[in-house]
DNA sequence: GTAGGGTTAG
């Protein structure tokens, strides 16, 4: 029978074929060894999964030179069969049931178990696999068994199984191999244990450019950027970078908000050469730009780009948004559905586009198109965003039915949202206590409640129940919760500046102070009135005196426009989400002092390590 | 004699 003429018309190779022993005369070749070569050239041109299947079964009747060469042959079906351009791990469980136990080599045990660990849905049998393996005890894991069943441990994040793996690994003397250490390093960054992936890499014995990789990629993940900035001065005392290196300098810089560092990380990619500035690469420095609230270099990067995938767009997407253009945002999803289809992501980009700005409408549209057209089912943060955009229009009861109509737990971001709503909007004392109470109780033991206290408490104030204001303010202290106060940064010739609301600490107070009244007279010169509702919470004397000078976004922009030079770029950044009243006064002040004037969000202020700030919020 | 480690936004 003809190889040939089984394999596909499509199929590259058309080797002519050998005759096994078993099936009359030899053609020109008569050995099982020939057999056995003809068929491993074979098996490195197949290119479906059809060809290997027809490979397998002429293999089944063919005569190999003994039990060894057999078994290697079906060790490369196994491997070819779970490869990712193939990727059909049931047949390669076939072929692994096929072959008689105690011929199970630990090369085939190893493929099955990377089979498992490349495919989303069996993660859990890799471990089934490696007990199994154990127990049969055959074949014992080498060096390529770990960095597969770690893989598929760090996916699902099982930090308990993690651990056990790590002494099965120590127990088999394979704690030096590099590959097996960069692969913990990159589990315990996973769960979250950025002290046992330090200690990994540093008792390590030998380094690879993976290992400082991966080490750095722990550091931004854990928000530690300076850090991961520090390793990545060092990783080049022993290697060049490659991209993996530069995505995490470019979220590094991205988590620091530093325009500088982030535009020299951008010219050092440039200037390199030896590795291609990938789609991955160019979304980064997008993403990057973007949280360093340069929204036109994003553009020009954007623009510039050949190739563009989902995230290219999302990311632009979102960076409009949090920027406050949502028409731009909105405008831009447009183009983006001639091209590429959103996901889940998109829509979230869009309901902040429209949440910055209080476009309800358009976001009610947005939600709706999402689960319509897109057959998307909103998440936690799609919730977020909408609950918070139609609470925040004074909606308050549609936000209460969304809410209660969701098919998972609201968390304490969407809980806030209608508390604050609840606030504003004078709702009953009874509403506001019951979701106060959901706060509480999910935030037991963190500080993320503390904005419900604080609402609570001023729920109580506006009723005169001074006595329950007391209440809260004593369980706060009680439970050691902080007020979580309004902070915004300026970065200026490489320095950052931060300001908390109402602050007086800066050297330069003074100025910054008369730079503000100064901007408020201006303001009320064209009629505009500061939103009162927006102030953060103050002793009232002080709300009283100025609204304006207390937002602490507005004491960065003062002290911007008094220590840049006319014209620069003022970029400020909040550690809470940049409300519609934000983005309206900014734009005012841009235009009167004829500068750029951006304030945006930033997800988390990496100096707020303790959990004092909103890092459980989206925006 | 086969293979192996490190990315996707909120």
């Amino acid at each position: 029978m003809s190889i040939g003429l089984l394999l596909h018309p499509s199929s590259p190779p058309q080797i002519p074929p050998p005759t096994t022993t078993s099936t009359g005369p030899p053609s020109f070749s008569s050995t099982a060894g020939n057999h056995h070569r003809h068929i491993l050239s074979l098996s490195e041109t197949c290119t479906t999964i059809s060809h290997l299947k027809q490979l397998h079964a002429y293999t089944l009747r063919t005569t190999l030179p003994d039990e060894t060469a057999t078994l290697f042959l079906y060790g490369r079906f196994l491997h070819l069969s779970s490869s990712s351009s193939f990727s059909d791990v049931s047949y390669t469980f076939r072929i692994f049931n096929s072959i008689q136990q105690e011929n199970h080599t630990p090369f085939m045990w190893n493929t099955l178990i990377r089979a498992c660990a490349h495919d989303v849905s069996r993660k859990e049998e890799a471990f089934l696999l490696y007990r199994k393996m154990l127990e049969r005890g055959k074949s014992s894991p080498d060096k390529h068994t770990f960095p597969f069943l770690l893989k598929a441990c760090a996916y699902i994040f099982k930090l308990s199984e993690g651990k056990q793996i790590h002494c099965q690994i120590l127990k088999h003397g394979l704690g030096k191999d590099v590959y097996v250490n960069n692969s913990l390093i990159h589990l315990y960054a996973s769960c979250g244990c950025l002290d046992l992936a330090k200690k990994v890499f540093d008792e390590m014995p030998e380094r690879s450019l993976v290992s400082w990789n991966s080490m750095i990629d722990a550091l931004v993940r854990a928000g530690e950027f300076d850090s991961a900035l520090e390793m990545f001065r060092e990783t080049q005392e022993s290697f060049e970078p490659d991209g993996y290196t530069m995505q995490s300098v470019l979220s590094a810089c991205a988590g620091l908000g530093s325009l500088s560092l982030g535009a020299w990380a951008h010219a050092f990619l440039l200037r390199k050469r030896g590795f291609e500035v990938d789609v991955l690469i160019k979304n980064s420095l997008i993403e990057m730009y973007c949280k360093c609230g340069s929204l036109r270099m994003a553009e020009q990067v954007f623009q510039t780009m050949r190739k563009r995938d989902l995230a290219s767009w999302n990311a632009i997407i979102l960076g409009l948004a949090t920027h406050g253009r949502a028409e731009e945002a909105m405008a831009c999803f447009e183009r983006m559905v001639e091209n590429v289809k959103p996901n889940s992501v998109t829509f979230v980009a869009l309901l902040i586009a429209c949440n910055h700005r209080g476009l309800v409408e358009k976001g009610r549209l947005y939600f709706d198109v999402m689960v319509r057209d897109y057959g998307i089912e909103p998440a936690l943060e799609h919730y977020g965003c909408i609950v918070d955009l139609v609470a925040r229009a004074g909606y308050v009861s549609e936000a209460i039915d969304m809410v209660m109509n969701m098919k998972m737990k609201p968390d304490a971001v969407i809980w806030r949202s209608l508390l604050d709503a609840c606030c504003k909007n004078g709702a009953s004392v009874e509403l506001s206590e019951q979701i106060a109470t959901h706060i509480i109780e999910d935030n037991q033991s963190s500080n993320g409640s503390s904005g419900a206290y604080v609402l609570l408490s001023r729920v109580y104030a506006s009723a005169n129940r001074w006595n329950d204001v007391g209440i809260v303010r004593k369980l706060m202290t009680e439970h050691g919760i902080r007020k979580e106060p309004g902070c915004s940064s300026i970065e200026i010739n490489g320095v950052t500046h931060e300001f908390f609301a109402g602050d007086t600490s800066h050297p330069q107070t003074k100025q910054i102070y008369k730079q503000l009244r100064l901007i408020e007279e201006k303001l009320s010169s064209i009629g505009y009135s500061p939103d009162q509702s927006q102030a953060p919470l103050v002793d009232s004397s002080r709300e009283k005196e100025c609204s304006l000078r207390l937002h602490s976004e507005r004491l960065a922009i003062a002290f911007g426009l008094l220590n840049l030079p006319p014209q620069t770029p003022i970029r400020v950044f909040k550690n809470l989400r940049v409300c519609n009243d934000c983005h309206e006064v900014t734009k005012l002040i841009s235009k009167m002092f004829d500068t750029e004037i951006i304030v945006r969000d930033r997800v988390r202020f990496h100096h707020f390590k303790d959990g004092s700030c909103s890092c459980s919020d989206y925006w």
